[in-house]
DNA sequence: GCATATTTGTCCGTATGTATA
DNA sequence: CTATACATACGGACAAATATG
């Protein structure tokens, strides 16, 4: 089990952070460790040490621990009493499970989609185009952060702030399990044709035909992901 | 505005609360709290005192407040910075707003009921029994309690922990607008004979119908409650 | 609009209990 | 089994923001 308890390699990790204030202390500090937990530059299972964060990040720890409560809260990281705060190992069936939800909010976001909302579908657009030139130039991470905001972007057709909220909780949980492979590649480019086809589709109106789309996609990407991280569980 | 500022009067509040100590203070204090919300003694828009509320639970400060960021994050009380922390005051919007999430949830999950969970519809059973036992004794908030238990148990029969989590936070969330109104017996009794129905349908393993009965349900209850809300507004 | 009191935001030091080498 | 490291929790301190008269 690896642990971070070196207060340099922590502040290294943010450096070139701006701090824009706008909040809390402690709510800027859960933002960045929740970008780091994101990008997954933190493997699943490392331990995040109090002081050596604390130190890293120039606050204090009781700081530093309403942030980590956030954190456990939204389930990025999981906190044992006594023992410290984890970075989040999911689980095949947690994937299952994830992948439900995404089912049930997602799709059902999209058919609420008629009647509300006709410039965020704009939004929808760019995402697309966001991950088109992300993948142009290579970067992996970025079509998945891309990808992560064009399904953010469906969910909000629905004009829905608390399904906003549930669906990017949900999707920032799923990275975890994005960052355990490394060919990232392979499981975001299949799906960009997938993401036109599907904006293209509610540019068009036709949001019952979108949702569809959505419910095929949505299955495949649940099984490749599954059968890639099993696979890793045994070889590992 | 009204603020809690004397221990004493907090203290009064948490009177015969045991403590089994399984997890971290600040973990009961939120417990302690969330139960204050959602049974309603905490007016919304009052202001919870870190020191009255410390002291009057006897714990620190920055314990305390781990608890009111964990309860700030489920959306039971607001944060505002410098100010304080306040019991959360639903809007009309906020009320519609979850019963969409309801309907998307809830119905979804009664739906893929069907092949799961055998045994989870004897716990959907016994909350119709315990709201039926609550409102013989003219106990509605009783009741109140015993409705939420049956949404959550229809939830559960999806076996889905992160969906069994998103309905009990939005359910809490609801809470606040029920205990605003005093005749909560108008809102719960009618709906008592409508739980009923649910339950046989899904005993009868006839969970189509059952969905479409709990559809039916949440539109009506929301029009209410909605109508009920508004009118308050105007009035106050 | 101003001066004062109150309250939050944040930090530090420390004592205690728990887990691990 | 002992020693060490660490998390837990407390109380005090002070600055900054806000509320009050």
């Amino acid at each position: 089990m690896t642990t971070l308890d070196r207060p340099e390699s922590v502040a290294a990790l943010f450096a070139g952070t701006n701090k824009p204030s706008l909040s809390s202390t402690g709510e800027r500090v859960a933002d960045a460790l929740r970008n780091l937990l994101i990008e997954g530059r933190l493997d699943p299972g490392t331990r995040l040490s109090e002081e050596a964060f604390a130190q890293g990040l120039n606050v204090s720890r009781n700081t530093l621990r309403e942030a980590l409560r956030l954190l456990a809260h939204e389930g990025l990281v999981v906190h044992q009493l006594n023992r410290g705060v984890f970075v989040r190992e999911l689980t095949a069936d947690d994937i299952v499970s994830i992948y439900q939800v995404r089912e049930i909010i997602e799709i059902a976001a999209v058919r609420n989609a008629s009647t509300h909302s006709p410039g965020g579908i704009s939004r929808v657009r760019l995402a697309v185009t966001q991950a088109l030139e992300a993948a142009e130039t290579g970067d992996w991470s970025g079509v998945g952060t891309a990808n992560m905001h064009f399904h953010n972007a469906l969910v909000a057709l629905a004009g829905n702030q608390r399904i906003n909220a549930m669906i990017r909780q949900t999707l920032a949980e799923l990275r975890l399990a994005f960052h355990v492979m490394k060919p990232i590649k392979e499981f975001h480019e299949p799906y960009l044709p997938v993401n036109q086809e599907i904006c293209r589709l509610l540019e068009a109106g036709r949001t019952d035909e979108a949702a569809d789309e959505l419910a095929a996609y949505l299955r495949t990407a649940r099984d490749q992901l599954i059968n890639a991280y099993t696979a890793l569980d045994t070889t590992a």
